[in-house]
DNA sequence: TATGAATGAGACTTCATTCAT
DNA sequence: CATGAATGAAGTCTCATTCAT
């Protein structure tokens, strides 16, 4: 994860990550059969990291802000370094099958949990849950910009920006009207 | 472009450049310094592309459409190349610097459009205009993270949920109340 | 003995020995030496197998036939692996002095039994002892390059064509006129 | 050649042909994809040297010595290393189909040019041909095994034995009777 | 006897880059 | 503007071998 997000998917070399490991390369290939199983190791390593599931005993606007908090939440080092190796991952599912689905899989868990947290509040608010997917793929798609911008582009990013205003845009799709 | 989005920022290597344009190597390195100021060339070719100003005698919600639905619409081969691009660009942005100087630059010029789209849809509304800085990044950051979406899991996404999501997103933060 | 036929000379790895006799690469290591013992092992394995005496109480022309039928019976499968072996071995004789040197000891081994049935044949036959060691030699040629053909080209050789012919080139040396 | 020669098949390292040639590895990958297609080009490089035709005009006994003659004058040191490589490749089509398939292309084309001189040899000496096929195979076994006596013990064979002894037992097989 | 971790060397290959022509 | 040869570095991987346990 560290050689990762220092140097890119396709810079994190076998060489590289034995260094920082303090191994030999043989050595590392004596435990992965090959460096594609190295990263892809890392890539279900994050998406366990990945799979927060709110307490069940929290209201539905509570596991919301619960969720999106989870995910924005990049103070810790670690986190910066995992959220840089997610884009890095996401750019690599562009075009190589077995990170595409690995990616895919950890799209649908967390989408799978935001629909049910939506399902919930939007009966909460009386509102129609036609379109919790849709809502859901919103916000998933909000957070996911958000690592793009906070890690591509952190000196434009006001401090503390992206939670509150991803639960600004949750609610805003709980309570529209159907239409704009 | 057409290579970038095949094999990646690190896989668009110069004998595949060159083959697919059909030239040598060689001829390749007589027009560009070096690999990296071809990459850099078409992170600037899709900078250009992608700085769209909403027409000037629109009304603030319709320019707002406007800007959204033109990011989003992924409908031509060359536009779907050009988001692939775009992906592994924001990666390569993660730990290169230069990459990152022109990511950052694109980033700014949509932020300040975007910005002042909003800063007139919010005096229409006779809202606060506070917070425009921080609905813009979060549109900004939806339209991105539904690039990721859209090319990354693809199969997982209803055809034509991006845009239409976005824009109630956007209408969201423009009436939402100060605090949640 | 598998592993060299199937994989050659070279190909014979420890890691590949070892999986196939159920074993850990560490283990071959105890019980040998080096990998090149492990395949001198085997040189001398098959050296044994190949030193066969005819029977004592035949007549000449029977032990010839004897001779030429055990060494050109390709049947069972252990023997197509043995003769596959030994054509691995043949060429690495070529530029390794130890493996050579097992070679030649079986080729001196052979040269001598068949020199001696030779030898008992010319008299029975009343013809001069004088060529018994070229003969000798080109009985033992046309048996190895049968095995060449046999394996290495399997498909164009008509089954059963190898021993009927080597025993009528033995007989027509046996009676051939002293010169061409 | 020089190199597969000294080191064997396997050990035709592509830095050591490099060295030998006086180039680079790297100037070597350009000339040839891969290592297997350098030691494939020797191979047919290796088979056009041994498609050799008797001059047209001999009776079939002239051409039958000439044949053996071709093929068993290992004089001049070329022709050794030529044997030598020879004896490896044979090897090697034992477990690989390329080589396999050179090497049986090899085959056939000299069996074929050997039928046809047996056929016409038979003919002259009013021997039924039916047999010829066999009798082919037999001389080019003989000269296969040949090879590998010179060349994997060198030591024990007397000088200028080879082509004699093939021609005597060539003769052999034309005027045998059909049984033994 | 047996395992599994560990090392170091070396092989194949790809690539960015240079240069003579 | 264009080619093709050439270099040198670097990366992935496999192996024989060793050793603590």
């Amino acid at each position: 994860m560290n050689v990762m997000s220092t140097e890119g998917y396709a810079g994190a070399t076998i060489p590289l990550i034995a260094k920082q490991a303090g191994l030999t390369a043989g050595l590392v290939h004596y435990h992965f059969d090959s460096k594609q199983s190295i990263l892809l190791a890392l890539v279900h390593h994050l998406l366990e990291k990945a799979e927060i599931q709110p307490p069940a005993d929290l209201d539905a606007l509570s596991k919301l802000t619960h969720f999106i908090d989870a995910h924005l939440a990049l103070g810790p080092k670690s986190n910066r370094e995992a959220v840089t190796c997610w884009i890095n991952i996401g750019a690599e599912a562009t075009h190589q099958k077995e990170v595409q689905n690995a990616y895919r899989q950890a799209t649908e868990y967390q989408l799978s949990v935001l629909e049910s947290i939506f399902d919930e509040a939007l009966r909460l608010k009386k509102r129609s849950t036609k379109n919790k997917r849709e809502i859901a793929l919103g916000i998933l798609a909000a957070i996911e910009g958000c690592y793009r911008l906070l890690i591509s582009a952190p000196d434009m990013i006001p401090q503390g920006f992206a939670a509150p205003t991803v639960r600004t845009m949750a609610l805003g799709l709980i309570l529209a009207e159907p239409e704009i």
